[in-house]
DNA sequence: GCCGTTTTCGGCCCGACTGTTTTCAGTCG
């Protein structure tokens, strides 16, 4: 329902733009994005708390409260309804094509009865648009182009798939002439686990260099503009990248203003108005004089005049850094995996911010699979590209046999891998026989015996519990019955939960990002399960899970007694650089390393397990 | 329409780029 609502909301935000009603489309669009961001469903909201429970929303009060209330229902809203009667369009997809706002779609509404994007495809082609005031030729054209864009497009990309991309970019804007830094901004800074479009951020005092190279790199399929400071490309990949370059003075500034998100940064300058200070890109500045209201004209005599108000004397207060920025407002740095406003300020300012589990704290990954089931490598070779990567030890964790196509694993099975994990432990942990052998099979390299154990659709497991009392962790898993409603899906994982030897859930929602859906969990009755069992959840790192998502992290970390692991379900030796994305995706749920049993040394670890 | 460690009324983030404009509106992030 969230998202719908959302939809709907935004549309609103739309045709109020329209009739140039002032402030109340960001009122409505501020809503409309609390609410697709929020955790809980609002018709769990509303049957839980009412209409007061609706009102509690940030962003969302009497009138939008009681729209929703009636959107409950009824599903649709009255005035919603008439106001889209004015202007019958197809805003959902006219509104996603670039360059076409609000005043644009009207006016091709009023003046050729275009109500969708195919209508206006062919107005295009047949030039009707020259006609109208305000577009012309170099308007058609973009516009045609932004269709054809938009049809190829490929939505949101993964975070896995587009930071190898945005680094290589990045390694070679470095090398241009004249630049001191390049930085990823954005969502991609934020290490969303989906990116919409590449923000990155240079540092240069010969901005037209930067520019000129941005623009004509081989990946670029078109420029949708190219300015002093700022262009918009199109990359092959189908997506949209943005370069900003700033001068060195202005580092700080620009890297706060460009990370976002969006929310944050809004919350950031009204709390900077409140003290006296406008924040923008360049700096924080202090306004020495901010008279009220004044006409135009007289912005000539040393004042700056913008939408909302004019301002004179403005002085530079912070600017180089982020720290000093947050510093000047009065809250400490939020690391920008959380900015979302969604009370990393409040925190900041009560210096409550939590000390985020760090990228390099990973000491093993409890999830990996071998060419006993359907990964690519052996266990020796796991184990080594494992130490290679940094880690301490790893858990082999193959399937089980109730999912045959991976070739599962059986009772007898399992225990002939254990014998063979003893062998190469042994191996492991030879010890030196001389000052030349020392480091070349890592004596502190551990390999633990694990499973993927199958969670049947009643919650029983596929291996018998003497068996599973043997292995170091036992991962438990849905791999199948994935539509079970949320009571029989719910009961059923808990049932898994509170078996003594299963130490963590697997990819506990099991969605795969943009293909499948999340099978259906009372989120709040798992994490007080898995708080009650002391079963620890897993954060799978995999680039197209990356599950649990963040919001139920920040959940179980709010509730308290929840311990994570983030493992990286490795399939391949190449798979353990995805244990970055897992963590990124622990920090965006405000886990600590207090909370993620992996960034443990091997033996408090262990103690921790059933 | 929403909101309040300056307010229950009177404010509401801020700037870059483009096109068609001859001074700025529209769009975007």
């Amino acid at each position: 329902m969230n998202e719908k609502l959302a939809k709907l909301l935004n549309e609103v935000a739309i045709l109020l733009d329209m009739k140039e009603i002032p402030f109340k489309p960001r009122a409505f669009e501020k809503a409309a994005y609390a609410i697709e961001t929020l955790s809980e469903d609002v018709v769990e909201i509303y049957k839980k708390s009412g209409i007061k429970g609706l009102e509690a929303i940030p962003g969302v009060g009497k009138g939008i409260s009681e729209r929703i209330e009636e959107y409950i229902k009824t599903g649709h809203v009255e005035d919603f309804d008439k106001l889209k009667k004015e202007v019958p369009v197809d805003l959902e997809n006219l509104s996603k094509i670039e360059g076409l706002g609000p005043k644009k779609i009207l006016k091709l509404y009023k003046k050729l009865d275009i109500e969708t994007v195919a209508q206006l495809e062919k107005a295009l082609v047949s030039h009707k648009l020259r006609d109208i005031e305000g577009f012309g030729e170099k308007t058609e054209q973009k516009l045609l182009q932004s269709i054809s864009f938009l049809k190829q497009s490929h939505g949101r990309f993964n975070l896995g798939e587009v930071l190898p991309i945005a680094r290589r970019i990045i390694e070679r804007l470095e090398k241009v002439p004249g630049v001191e830094k390049v930085m990823p901004a954005g969502s991609l800074r934020r290490m969303q686990e989906t990116i919409g479009d590449l923000d990155i951020l240079v540092i240069s005092k010969k901005p037209s260099e930067v520019m000129d190279f941005f623009v004509s790199m081989p990946e670029v399929m078109a420029v949708y503009g190219k300015g002093e400071t700022k262009s918009t490309v199109r990359l092959d990949i189908g997506m949209d990248a943005d370069l900003r370059v700033l001068p060195p003075e202005s580092f700080g500034a620009a890297l706060q203003y460009f990370t976002g998100d969006k929310y944050h940064n809004i919350k950031l300058r009204e709390i900077a108005l409140s003290k006296g200070y406008t924040l923008n890109e360049y700096g924080l500045y202090k306004i020495k004089n901010s008279p009220p209201k004044m006409d135009p004209p007289r912005a000539e005599k040393g004042y700056k005049l913008n939408e909302y108000g004019l301002y004179k004397d403005k002085k530079l207060v912070a600017g180089k850094t982020e720290e000093e920025i947050y510093e000047a407002l009065g809250m400490s740095y939020p690391p920008p995996e959380i900015r979302k406003n969604h009370g990393e300020i409040e925190a900041g300012q009560e210096r409550k911010l939590p000390d985020l589990i760090s990228y390099n704290s990973i000491k093993g990954d409890l999830q990996t699979q071998t060419n006993w089931t359907d990964g690519e490598n052996s266990i020796k070779e796991m184990a080594e590209a494992a130490k290679k990567a940094g880690l301490e030890y790893i858990c082999i964790t193959d399937h089980t046999k109730s999912l045959a196509m991976t070739g599962g694993s059986d009772e007898k099975k399992l225990l002939k891998q254990m014998t063979e994990i003893d062998k190469i432990n042994k191996e492991f942990h030879v010890s030196p026989a001389s000052p030349s052998e020392a480091g070349r099979v890592g004596s502190k390299f551990h390999v633990l015996k694990g499973a993927e154990v199958n969670i049947l659709k009643d919650g029983s497991l596929d291996i018998v519990d003497e068996v599973l009392a043997k292995l170091d962790v036992v991962g438990a898993s849905v791999h199948s019955h994935f539509n079970l409603s949320e009571k029989e899906q719910t009961a059923r994982v808990i049932r898994a939960m509170e078996n003594q030897n299963v130490d963590i859930i697997f990819h506990p929602t099991g969605r795969i990002i943009g293909r499948r859906e999340a099978i259906k969990l009372d989120i709040d009755e798992i994490l007080k399960a898995a708080k009650l069992t002391k079963t620890v959840l897993e954060i799978n790192a995999g680039p197209d899970r990356l599950d649990l998502k963040d919001e139920y992290i920040r959940k179980a970390v709010d509730m308290g007694g929840i311990k994570f692991a983030i493992n990286s379900d490795a399939h391949n030796i190449s798979h353990f650089g995805w244990l970055e994305y897992g963590i990124a995706q622990a920090r965006r749920g405000w886990a600590t390393k207090n909370h993620v049993i992996n960034a443990w040394p091997l033996e408090k670890m262990l103690r921790m397990l059933k």
